[in-house]
This record gives C-alpha cells, sequence and structure tokens, in this order.
DNA sequence: TCTTTAATTAACCAACTGGTCAACTTTGAC
DNA sequence: GTCAAAGTTGACCAGTTGGTTAATTAAAGA
C-alpha cells in the first residue's frame, strides 16, 4: 500500500560507484542524490544518514559479489583452481571497469576500509566483518587443498591471512598505479605463498 | 631579513599527524591550523593550497624515513636481515603509535594513496613515486640475497613487488582490524614468497 | 637606527556540508 | 471512490568548507 518507487534503489547504486570512482570524503550527499535522481528530502526518507546509505551499499554490493564467489568456491572445483579463477575473475572484473571508468579501481571494500577505519567506526565494524568472510573462502580452498595433499598447509587460517594480504596489497597497488599490468603476477605470488611449484 | 617562524614546520607536522589517524577527506584546513596553532591566513602564506601542505607533509614524512631506511638496508648488512629488520622495525612503529594514538595506523603513504589516486592526480604521483622508491630497497636486497645464493630470484623487481604488495597487504589488514597481531605474519609470510626455510 | 622583508592576524567570502520539514502527490487495497 | 500509507518536493537551516585580503607586527641586515 502507498506509493511504490525505486529511488532506495538507485541511491544505493550511486553511492558504491561514487565511493569506489572517488572516496567516501569526497563523496557528498548532494551529489549521491544528483548521480540518483533523487532529491535530498527523498534520500532522507530512505535513509537516516550518509553513514547509513554506505552501510547499505556495502552490504549490498557484497552480498550480489558473494553469488559469483560461491560458484567460484563450489567444493566440487579442485582447490587450488578456486584459487586461481577467483584471481582471474578479479582481474577480469577490473579490466571491465577499467574499460567503463577510464581508470583501475581496485577493492571497494577495501580501500574504503582503509580510509574510515579510524574515522567510522560502524563502517569499519561492517567492512571488516565482510573482509573476514571473503577470508574464509580461501581458508576453506587451502584447508582442501592440504587434506587433498596439493599443499602443505597445516594452519590454513593463518596462510588464508596471508593469501589475502597479497591479494588486496596488489589491488591497491593497481589503483595507486593506476595500471592493470600490476595484477598480471597475481598467481605467481599466490604460487609462492602457497607453495606450489609453477 | 624579515621576521622568522617556526609555522610552515608546525603545519606539515600537523598535516602528518592528522592524515595517519584519520584521513586525506576528513582532514580540513581548519583542523590543521588549530592543531599547528597557526591562523589560516598564515597557513596560505606559506602554502598554495591543502593539497600543497599535503605534499609537502608526504615529502617530509618520506625524507625523514628514508634515513632510517639507509641504515637497514645498508649492503654491508646480509640482504635476508636488512628484510627482516625492515619488519621488525614496521612492527616496533605500529605499537608506538598504537600507544600514542590508541589505534593502529598503518602505512600512511599506502593508505592516503589507496584513498586519493582517484581524486587528486598530484598526489597521487607524488605517493606513486615515494612507494617506487620504496621498493627499490627490497629489490636491491634481493638481487642481492640472489647473487649470494641465499634465494633463487632471478626476477628481483617482479619479487619485490609481490613482497612489497604483501607487506603493505598486512599494515592495512592491521589498520582495519585495529589489531596489531595481524603483523606477527610478516616474517612468515615473506619467507614463503621468497622462497626461504623458517 | 632605519628600512626591508617576512610573518601574523582577524575579518571576510561564496559555495557547499549533512540534515530537516511541512506541504503535496501518487498509489494499492478495501 | 475513498482513504491511508508511502514517496516526492523545494525551501530552509546552521555550521563548515577551502580560500582571500588588507592592515599590522616583528625582526634581521645595513
Amino acid at each position: 500500500m502507498g506509493r511504490t518507487s525505486d529511488a532506495k534503489e538507485r541511491l544505493i547504486e550511486a553511492v558504491i560507484e561514487l565511493i569506489w570512482t572517488g572516496s567516501y570524503g569526497s563523496t557528498s550527499v548532494d551529489q549521491i542524490c544528483e548521480r540518483a535522481g533523487v532529491k535530498k528530502g527523498s534520500f532522507y526518507h530512505f535513509f537516516e544518514s550518509k553513514t547509513e546509505l554506505a552501510l547499505a551499499g556495502i552490504e549490498h554490493g557484497w552480498s550480489e559479489h558473494r553469488k559469483k564467489l560461491d560458484q567460484v568456491f563450489s567444493p566440487v572445483v579442485p582447490p587450488l583452481e578456486r584459487i586461481w579463477q577467483c584471481f582471474r575473475d578479479f582481474t577480469l572484473e577490473q579490466e571491465e571497469l577499467r574499460e567503463k571508468h577510464g581508470r583501475v579501481l581496485g577493492c571497494p571494500i577495501h580501500t574504503l576500509g582503509a580510509e574510515v577505519s579510524t574515522v567510522d567506526e560502524k563502517l569499519r565494524q561492517k567492512l571488516q566483518d565482510i573482509l573476514s568472510q571473503f577470508v574464509c573462502y580461501y581458508e576453506s580452498a587451502i584447508r582442501d587443498a592440504h587434506a587433498q595433499g596439493f599443499i602443505q598447509a597445516p594452519d590454513a587460517p593463518a596462510l588464508a591471512r596471508i593469501l589475502f594480504a597479497y591479494g588486496e596489497g596488489l589491488l591497491a597497488q593497481a589503483r595507486i598505479w593506476n595500471d592493470l599490468s600490476h595484477l598480471n603476477s597475481m598467481e605467481i605470488g599466490a604460487r609462492l605463498i602457497l607453495g606450489v611449484k609453477s
């Protein structure tokens, strides 16, 4: 009952894009509204604050991305293959984004996390939570690879964090250098970390 | 000739601290001035803009840090030992910062780079330049370690970038989680990347 | 001592910040 | 057709943003 609208969805899409292509601090409510084609009054009809919209945007983006990850990290796929495919997908996505925005953007969660973690505790908490979930994918793949004798990794959680740090580090490098070629060594480095022969 | 002052230095110190403990976007000129005990008019007497002050602050911080790095990466020191010592110093510095500010802060250059590289090209360029210089330290240590038979690393620049991505990734992780224990695996991961037995 | 040069200051600016509000319009359900 | 719930709108707010200016003050060098 009552009027319907997709303004909420438009705001969520707009905030993700603006933060990703810029930063949290450089993204204003007015900008978000303009991009979404929504008046500010409507913004505050749907969201309590800028932080709250960012939270919703992050959550939405992650729940979309999880679908892909669940496929890539399907237990049916050989464990190391899951990781290589994940990296290929990262690279592919970054190429598409670069095509679209004329710039290398990197990982939105990690970039945003580094920016706001000292500034907005609520956002920090959410981003840490999502990144922790992401590490789980690595972790189970590593555990499976160990169990199936592909690698020697008795401490899967620790190795997963190392792999995660490396991957996010490379994505940040690509963003800062604005150069996709930095992602070429993704698998090479991961093989070193996991102790797999190239 | 003319009046003298250390206001410029105070501004430079203030901007580094504020960006490090917060972010570029969350740091205002008024805030910087207050912290430095300098009126805004004086700010713009010494610096053309907020960007220009940030540039000066970054440059100053880096030239200070380089002194330590030059000692740690002295060719006299065994090559792998340079890297382990560098990591120990990172951890030590982060512990001190945490003591002082009640929070894990991570690497200011990398954090700032991720934030502003899509927003301020001049800053991005500078940060990329500094980070490139930093990679040189890893690179020469790796080259030496290879030459002296400690590791097998025919492509030193590539391996240096991988090691760098990992290190910065871990520091970012520590900042986002606000947890220094993430740095414990620094050397472990680096040994895997470099192919050195633990 | 006097001049030149550099630093300080407070008042000021327009644009923008995140956020509010009351009046108004549209809609689905009965 | 009515009516209440939900969405829209534009005007409005106080505070802050990065930045400017002209007058003032201090000091180093001659």
